[in-house]
DNA sequence: ACCTCCCATCAATAAATATTGATCTATTGA
DNA sequence: TCAATAGATCAATATTTATTGATGGGAGGT
């Protein structure tokens, strides 16, 4: 059985990482133009279309967008929703309702 | 020349790559409750010294967290303001102030 | 000065990620 | 059905990152 709070951080470590790359956050900078097909992302980006590919299969994996076929075409736009969760984590990054210093030696 | 915006992208990146590792995430997450003390973190984490001071230092690099030296000691603490500049960048991932969708063919 | 403790850094290795070109699949139009 | 197009996936390779154990350097204590 697996912890909660593990699971969460897990899921954080996964967005992170996704976010971790500047080809992808160039994607998603474009994305927030609104949805858009890869074929213009490929012509946009100037890059080869497999590593394109695998960026957008990352970005998808995590969750960060969404994907829809249209005819031969495949459209991409951001997932909002999990870009709250993602604002949610980085809430919870700071130092809440604080608690004691640690005063006092330590080791 | 680099544009403004290509440094920004790089810190970006630098921030949610430092993000993007569970040791990390529970280091930080242990950093909540204040400063505390190497030791006391190897002694919690119940890991490698020398793994431990890889993982901070990547925390520190990315401007996450500080340390202050007393004595033998050193003590390691979040850094509030990147924190604040990190939810600036998660803000600027949403989808903004919309623009035109992308209506019509593509390729 | 010498010893010990705390921790950073290094060097070697292991493991995970990314890039590239090739191939495969689905869809459309002839 | 056949050819062409869009894009995913695969296999091989290159590149990055992380782990481990060893070494080194600064602070105290004696």
């Amino acid at each position: 059985m697996v912890a909660a709070a593990d699971q969460s951080i897990k899921k954080a470590v996964t967005l992170f990482h996704a976010l971790s790359d500047e080809t992808r956050l160039v994607l998603l900078e474009r994305l927030k133009k609104g949805e858009q097909c890869v074929c213009e992302l490929t012509d946009a980006m100037k890059t080869g279309q497999s590593r394109l590919s695998f960026h957008l299969k990352v970005l998808k994996d995590a969750g960060l967008v969404e994907d829809r076929r249209e005819g031969r075409w495949m459209y991409y736009s951001l997932n909002a929703q999990v870009i709250e969760e993602l604002e949610g984590l980085v809430e919870s990054l700071k130092d809440g309702a604080r608690s004691a210093v640690s005063l006092g030696r330590c080791c």
